[in-house]
DNA sequence: TGTACATCAGTGAACGCGCGTTCACTGATGTAC
DNA sequence: TGTACATCAGTGAACGCGCGTTCACTGATGTAC
């Protein structure tokens, strides 16, 4: 039964990408090892083939998302400002908030990131970062640091908002609360109210 | 072996405040009920004395820890407006990201409550709501709905920035988030930059 | 290129363990008279 | 107020179940010659 060498490479992408969205749907705890493997079509047993352990395959999983998070905003960056805080806004929508196994894992798994292993949380602080350079480099501050800050603020704040939007059990208030959100970035890139389009592009100076 | 209305009552309340610490944090699905129980001094036997459930116990639990959040703003708010920014921004200190039994439990077990049962999404989402009124009296509005919507915001903010001060394992960026989400409650009230005390109070116009 | 053999991806049974929940039992509390 | 009995908070063993992990086995792949 043995599998080719890229069969294999393959099969353990398969098994990061499919655990990536289960964990951000049920969660790390609420998820095992059998239903990930299932769900790649294979039986429990061979698990231990491709890892460790259940806690490497966290560590990778949230990895992978964030990945994918950083390869969307940079894919953003390039169409230029406006089309990056369409993006973020994007990222505030009933459709983002309702693809629960897509999107951020740290959103998705935010709370229980907190208790994750070493290299899980260091996947996570890479991510991080790496989200906040990409938004920093839009944001127009006194200096790098200044701009740093605000991204802070930016991702933080958006993580907040799509978890409270999924949490809340009122579909109005839900809407609201993705609405504020949304309002929220467009004041501090200086996009809102959406004045016509070709709006001003302003550059961090310093 | 039967105790008095008042103990049982009493022993009921001991294990909800137990719950609410032990959810916090250790994760409502790793935690499990023997636990708990083994906390309050009890064996699990008599946990269904209590509870029809865990889901209940997660549900009370949840809704106990958001009312102790919503007396401490009350109480913060009757300090006046200084008092009570002084008291968000008080949740945004290595201190409070330190204690993780305490503080707010849609920072605790935010990713966990999405998924929780319809009772205690219920009640996170009235604690909620009942901390945005709190904040929102004390923002300067055009109106009623926007103050709220800025509430919103501030407390999503909130939110994030404490979730993503612990996932960190970055100290230095750990308390640069928070001082970011500091700096941002001060900006969104017109208490930042710390002039000499006695600082001005801007008000919106409009 | 063909042959012989080592490697190892995947299977499925099994491991010990802790989970949420149930239950017979104990004995102090609450209640009816 | 005192007595007889029903109630029920808490105990600890047991339930079925799924968890993460291990392992003997299978048979196709990779490799050495």
């Amino acid at each position: 039964m043995r599998k080719s060498k890229t069969e294999t490479a393959e099969t353990r992408r398969r098994i990061v990408d499919l655990a990536a969205q289960t964990f951000r749907s049920n969660g790390i705890a609420a998820t095992g090892v059998a239903e990930i493997m299932a769900a790649a079509g294979l039986t429990h047993g061979g698990f231990y083939r491709h890892f460790d352990s259940k806690d490497q395959l966290v560590a990778e999983a949230c990895s992978f998302g964030l990945d994918d998070m950083v390869r969307s905003y940079r894919s953003a960056s390039e169409g230029g400002r406006e089309r990056f805080v369409k993006h973020l806004q994007s990222c505030l929508t009933p459709a983002y908030r309702d693809d629960r196994s897509g999107g951020c894992p740290l959103v998705a798994m935010g709370s229980e990131l907190v208790r994750a292993d070493a290299a899980t949380r260091r996947g996570a602080s890479n991510g991080f970062q790496e989200l906040i350079d990409e938004i920093a480099q839009w944001l127009p501050a006194k200096s790098r640091r200044e701009a740093r800050d605000q991204a802070i603020a930016v991702l933080t704040g958006m993580i907040g908002v799509v978890t409270m939007s999924r949490v809340v059990d009122d579909a109005r208030l839900s809407a609201r609360i993705l609405r504020a959100g949304k309002d929220e970035i467009g004041r501090r890139f200086g996009t809102n109210p959406p004045r016509r389009r070709g709006s001003v592009r302003r550059r961090r100076r310093g």
